[in-house]
DNA sequence: CATTCATTTCAATAATCCTTGAAATGTTAT
DNA sequence: ATAACATTTCAAGGATTATTGAAATGAATG
């Protein structure tokens, strides 16, 4: 993960909707949901959630797999992971203070 | 630190510039480093610069400090860990891929 | 106290991002 | 085939953010 990866991706969650996409399909865990059901729970019209939820993945930190009509998103949780990692490790260079908070 | 606040933090980070001049005080600790100096180092103006330096400023990820005539500017390590810890408990839900990158 | 130095503030422009609603795509069912 | 469903794509407009250079502020020095 460089420099410009970690960019899209802190971009993709700056933004109040996408944050809460993102917690959403994190309690969702593996089995993720469809774009429709991401829609209602965050309150955002059909191209709008479409809009995010393509930002997230454009990010890498989500995956969509289609399902029959549905479109299923899931958290990609070492991508995640890579993102937290570099934050820690390469943005504050381990520094104590930072890892004892996670 | 509440979601607004993230949202904040986030915002700050996703930025070229702004991550640069971060990594870069992270290295200074402490000590901090006065704001021409960090303009120098990511080769911003000085406008620029103050621009971004504000930014972080107002995210509350650095902190500033008058020195006769420069400015210091110093990384607040436990704000940039509350975030992270915002992001691997609350957001990841303390999801075990999540937290093994850190 | 006038000057120089370090930095910020301001106004204008350019660039990017978000929202909206309508039209298009792909899928299942009748 | 036709209709209904789930979602995306597109174009337009509005909103926010970044850059620039000039002017203003605050602090030290001759």
């Amino acid at each position: 993960m460089n420099e410009a990866d970690v960019i899209t991706a802190l971009s993709a969650l700056a933004q109040e909707t996408r944050l809460r996409v993102l917690r959403y399909l994190v309690t969702k865990g593996p089995a993720g949901a469809a774009a429709g059901e991401v829609a209602g729970v965050v309150e955002a019209s059909p191209s709008r959630a479409s809009f995010h939820l393509s930002t997230l993945a454009d990010a890498g930190l989500i995956v969509a797999e289609r399902d029959a009509r549905s479109i299923i998103y899931r958290v990609d949780f070492e991508r995640m992971g890579a993102l937290m990692g570099y934050l820690v490790h390469d943005c504050c260079a381990n520094n104590a203070t930072v890892r004892s908070c996670c």
